[in-house]
Order: structure tokens, then sequence, then C-alpha cells
DNA sequence: ATCTAAATGAAATTTTTTTTCTATTTTAAT
DNA sequence: ATTAAAATAGAAAAAAAATTTCATTTAGAT
């Protein structure tokens, strides 16, 4: 095999490189790049004898396709496809780690921080975007829709997300009450929660004894309950009607909302259909 | 091995049998069942042995933990995942790009409101990345360091960004008030405001009263102002000293906060460096 | 404290996937 | 039409991955 071919290391690149040689390419090699050309996430995530047949050419073929653009096989290729569906947050404690150690001024690593929490919400949303089924929203929608009243709580680091959410209710027509603890009022209000009205909460680990309170006291009077939480698994996400698990990392103990404020979001807007 | 366990055909229904038989698993069976709702993506597109570094555990946990499910291997539950990645899926892009290229973009469903929305917000923290110059993140933290007492407002739909900012100072070593107008005593509280201090302010297009107010208050002491805002061109954009400008679609009157979030969380992070 | 059952991790086995090799076919030039 | 070079498909070999087995550890019960 020639050596002195470059190698892509970004699939922008190989797609270039791709057009260029296309005309050269026998009858058998075109057919597997105009596949990979209209079915890229197929070449990124099936195994080889999967996109053979779907390509419709034998598998050593696709072995030679990926030898003759210079790469060690099928697939050390495959990886540049892959990549491009992953947002990666990259591990930035380790570069900040590495900065500091090597010297390098904080100042990078705010570029460091600020990269990293804008791809980690980014990845976050795109999991939210395939791991939320629209059943689950209509459902959500329904309930919401049919209550009397909306009570929305949400305490330390969920009460953003409980007022953003409250809101943009008060701006539709729903009745809606803020559960805050303004005045010590909690208790007293979530008295009022009667069968009919739905409880939306929004509580993370480690849940606040507040949290545990609402939804006791809402499953006491039959009120239902819809929650986003960071954990379908705990004791008090199973309470819930309906659960929104959202997956967050939390970067030194500081918790994104992004994602709880995009469910938040799209509650409110879907109610107002 | 039991054959009357219920396998679940969806990855909806799985979570669900895994929240319910949560609390009777192992520990090690526990931490993979926290993985895997952690890191959903990696379980749908890695191989088991990577799966297993990542999740900290030894490879025959993972096959024990299918098999416990009910699943004839850990790859017949993998395909849950991953199905959900592929049919649901990704092409969500495409779709939103096609429907507007076609015209305007009818919002029918909640799903389809739920990707616009997914997609907005997305697109707006990439612009975020791409936009803000590190320099002048550098510039408020330090600012914000520099600050004897910081002073956080934000009022209507810029609430919940203030009061997100302020809890996160509070875990910091700031000292750190937020200007709610809780029993009316938001003029009050903005007279403490001193030379030495800085007020950090959310608002957005219309500028509630209250906020100019503040504004014009932090002016009149000389205290410094750090702003997150919508428009940089707006007269009181142009008093703050560092202003974050962030352009965020609202759809149907209902303006995202993911980026005026995500601003929020870095300076946070930043100043605890 | 002792025993039993469950849980665990390493290693062996099996299966799947990928790469390499080789015989055959196709193509193009004479 | 003949021949050489390139292209191709299938099979065998190699590598990687997944699953099972089993010895050891741990946890819980008596």
């Amino acid at each position: 095999m020639p050596n002195d071919i470059e190698v892509a290391t970004t699939l922008d690149k190989f797609k270039d490189i791709l057009a260029e040689r296309y005309d050269t390419l026998s009858n058998r090699l075109k057919q597997v790049a105009d596949f990979i050309s209209e079915e890229p996430m197929v070449v990124a995530f099936e195994t080889m004898s999967v996109i053979s047949v779907k390509a419709g050419v034998p598998i050593s073929t696709l072995s030679r396709f990926a030898n003759t653009f210079g790469f060690d096989g099928f697939s050390k290729m495959q990886v540049l496809f892959s990549d491009q569906y992953f947002h990666k947050p990259r591990d930035y404690k380790e570069r900040i780690k590495r900065a500091k150690s090597e010297g390098i001024s904080q100042i990078e690593s705010i570029q460091d921080i600020f990269e990293n929490l804008g791809e980690s919400n980014i990845k976050a949303m795109e999991d939210l975007l395939v791991g939320i089924p629209s059943s689950k929203l209509e459902d959500a929608i329904a309930l919401l829709s049919s209550a009397n009243t909306i009570y929305v709580q949400g305490v330390r680091r969920a009460y953003p997300v409980a007022s953003y959410l409250w809101y943009m209710l008060l701006k539709g027509d729903s009745s809606t009450v803020l559960v805050d603890g303004a005045g010590g009022m909690r208790s007293p209000m979530l008295k009022q929660i009667k069968k009919e009205d739905v409880l939306f909460i929004t509580t993370f680990k480690p849940h606040a004894q507040e949290s545990i309170a609402a939804i006791e006291r809402a499953r006491e009077v039959g009120a239902k309950i819809v929650a986003i939480t960071d954990s379908q698994m705990s004791e008090h996400g199973r309470q819930a009607d309906i659960c929104f698990e959202i997956i967050e990392n939390d970067v030194m103990e500081f918790r994104s909302l992004t994602s709880a404020m995009f469910i938040a979001q799209t509650l409110a807007v879907g109610l107002m259909l």
C-alpha cells in the first residue's frame, strides 16, 4: 500500500478527500462511498457485517475501502463517524489539573470550564431529546390540563426551575400556585391542595425534607404528581404519576439546570396549545 | 434462571422495572443501574469492556445485571438502548431543517415543540460558545471576586436566573444578596449597595422598572455592574461594566433561559477557582 | 462464632467481528 | 482474442468481544 496518502483525521476532511478521489474509485468502492454519504449513521454505529448487507457489498470490500483511504482497518475509519455523533464533554477536571501542573494560567481554565459546561449542557439536552418518549410529555400535559390548580414546588437548587415554570404557567390561564416558603407559609399552602389538583415538583438528590413532605401531602389527598428529578430510582421519584428523569452532570457540586428548564419550557408551551 | 420475570421490550418499560426493583439489587448491581441511568448513550454504543471500565465494575457483572432482568445476555438489553437512539432518533435536526426550508414550521404535536425547543436551545448555547470571548468571562470573574458584596437581581422572567446564581454563589464564600421583592423590601435593600459592591443583574426587554432602578442606584454609588441581557444596544445594557448579550429565540413568547443559566453557571464555577 | 447462601471477580469458553489471504472474475490494452 | 493488471468475493485466520463457569469473598442467619 502506498504510504504517501493523507489520512483524514476528521469527518469533514474525510468527506473532502472522498469527493476528490471519487471519480478514480472502482465500481464497488464507489458503491461504498455512496452508501457512506447516504447513511453515515449506519456506518457510525453498525458492525461491518450489517453495513455490508445494507450497502450490498461483501465485507472485505469495506476493509479494502478503508485501506484505500489510508486507514489501518475499517474500524479506524468508523471512529471518525461515531465521534461525530457524540458530544463529548471532555473531562475538564483533568484538563484543569494538567493546566495547573504545567504552570498554565487559570485564565485558560475559565475558557475550559465554559466549553465543558457548554458541551455537557448540550449533551444533556440531546440525551433528553432522544430519551423522553412523547407519550410521557402528552400524559404530563393531559394531567396538568385537567388540574383544578397546579401547585409548583422546588426548593434549594430546584427553586429556579419551579419559579420559571410558575411564571410561564401564569401567562396561560392555568390556576397556579408557587409553593415557596415565603413567610413560613409553605405548610399552610400545601394544606390547600385537593384531590383535583396537581403537584408539580422538581427535586434532586439529596431530597429536601420540604419536597418529601409535599409529595406525601399530595398523595394523602389523592392529588396527582408530576416530577422532574434526577433519579427515577429514588423512593420519591416512584411516587410520582409522571416522572421526568434528567441526567445532569454536576460539576464541582454545581448542578446544571438547563435540561430541567427545557422540560419545564416544553410543558408550559404544550399547555398553551 | 427463573422464568417468571417480565422482560422489558422498551426502554421506558425497562426503566420502570428498574426503578421498581432497584432497592432489591445488590451493591454492584445498583452501581450498574446508576450508571445506566446516568449514561444511557454509553450503554447504547460502547462495548461491554468499555462500559465496565466506565462504570467501574467487572464485565461479568454487566452480564449478570442483564440476566437479572431477564435478558438473554447483555447485548439483548443493549438493543433497547441503541434502538432508542436509532429509531426515535437523531434525524430531529434533519426534520427541523426540512420543516423550516419547506415554509412555516407548523407546530402540530408536542413532540414537534419538544424537538423545536431543544434544537433552539442547543443552537443558542453553541452560539454562545463561539460568541463569548474568554476575556469577558475573566473580566467578569475578576470584578465579582473583587466585590465586597454581590447584589443579584432579576425580576419576572429573569428571576429564575438570579435565584440560580444567588444559590450557587452562596455555596462559595462570596457575600451575596438576592434582591427579591419579598416584603416590599427591594428599595431598602438596594439602598445598602456601596461603591465596593457589584450588582449582578439579569434583564430582558421590555426592561422592568425595577431593573432600571437597580442599575441607576448602582451607578449613583459607583458600584460596578455585570449584566446578562438580550440586547447590548439597550440604554441600560450600555450602563453595565460587563454585559453578556444572549440571543434566545422565544417560541410563542416563552423565552428560553438555558443560555442565561449557562452563563450564570460558568461564572459561579469560575468564581470558585 | 459457624454455617449457608448470595455476591463477586478472574479466567476460560464461546461467539462475533474484523482482517488477511487467495482464487476467480472483470477490465482494458494490445 | 490474448494477456496483464486490477478488482472482487469468499473463505480462513486473527482479533476482539461477549458469555459462562468457578473459586473466592462477603453478608446474613442461626
